[in-house]
DNA sequence: ATTTGAACAAATGAGTCAAAAGTTCAAAAG
DNA sequence: CTTTTGAACTTTTGACTCATTTGTTCAAAT
């Protein structure tokens, strides 16, 4: 019974991963407001009612297909991370495939550009918070490990985890505003080094 | 003639202030939808059509009383980072100066927060960007006389000088969202002091 | 050079309405 | 017991009208 009810979970699970595929589409190319849960249900060869057996309604639909992407996101890179061994390389790898994955995910890349309130400077109004206190992890391990290991300054891990991710959060903004992509990269390059110089003791 | 010329431009220009200073209090009391060019005539004590001898219209209005605003604030801040000897002395008053300006003179800061689009971080929608340029100017100086002093890294002046502007923006973004202040200015200090020590030689 | 009043133009808010889209749910299918 | 459906219900949207407010122009007056 264990067995069946996992099953049954996983398939339920794996349908509502189309079901997201298919939004992520859907979103990308018409936006949020032209795409209709009609179109969705059509799309998988199913009703528009039976879209309302996997998510509570349009909102809570989009948000799982943003946030569905943002977690695979910070999942990708916190893994690619754990695997560099010098702590500096590890920093330097850290910014540079996070912004190269957002390059190679057109359809998340659209949504974001369409959307600019996915990334906001505002805690309080930032509707992936959950997920973003994930990916905030991320930079504090890599804080924590430079710092335990002699090769940071002591800086405040909270307070400088803060910093780092509205920086890295500005410059998502930045690139996400079509425009000035070649510039933004040259700055994410200058501000890498300048503050691994800021972190690093002598 | 020249005398008659210059002191009627004065009359006309210290007029439009005044006009400036009461659009100021008004925009920032109503906003700027709900001020009227009325409203800021009746306070004048004349008529709306003569507002229109001072300005071109309301968003002209509008962008005038904020611009003036602006100009003042980084002009002070010019001054006073001008008559900082020691370089670093100079970055750490150019960034806490400008902060506490901001917070000293309400009427401004209640108009920044009620209108989040004066500072963008993308350069093709800043309304403001001629002021801007000229903001950017300060740091700028002081990156070069850092550098030629032989205190900084000979670092490249025109992405830094992008790169710190981005990051005080959005600085400025995050305080203009009335909740964490406190977060805020401890993330500016943090901040302040990590970039100062990538910047400086040894 | 400045100011005004009157006239004109544009924007706004309220109200109506039908169509479209979102949502619920009891019953059917598997 | 899970999943799906069709039909009914509710909410939102877009197009339209209309009166009022607000923005803007300009010839004439100060």
């Amino acid at each position: 019974m264990s067995q069946k009810f996992k099953s049954l979970k996983n398939d339920k699970e794996t349908k509502l991963q189309d079901i997201l595929q298919v939004a992520l589409k859907m979103f990308a190319r018409y936006g949020y407001k032209k795409t209709t849960i009609e179109d969705i249900a059509q799309e998988m060869g199913m009703t528009k009612s039976n879209i309302y057996f996997y998510v509570a309604n349009k909102k809570d639909l989009y948000e799982k297909t943003v946030g569905n992407e943002l977690i695979q996101w910070r999942d990708t890179i916190g893994r690619e991370v754990e695997q560099v061994e010098d702590i500096v390389e590890k920093f330097r790898i850290m910014v540079s495939r996070a912004f190269e994955y957002l390059f190679s995910h057109k359809d998340l890349h659209t949504i974001v550009v369409n959307d600019p309130g996915i990334f906001t400077l505002s805690r309080d109004q930032d509707r992936f918070l959950e997920i973003n206190l994930g990916a905030m992890q991320v930079i504090r391990m890599v804080l924590q490990q430079g710092v335990s290991q002699g090769r940071f300054y002591p800086v405040d891990i909270d307070v400088t985890t803060d910093l780092l991710f509205s920086i890295y959060i500005m410059f998502l903004i930045k690139t996400s505003v079509a425009s000035e992509i070649q510039s933004v990269s040259r700055m994410v390059e200058a501000g890498t080094e300048l503050i691994l110089r800021g972190l690093c003791a002598p």
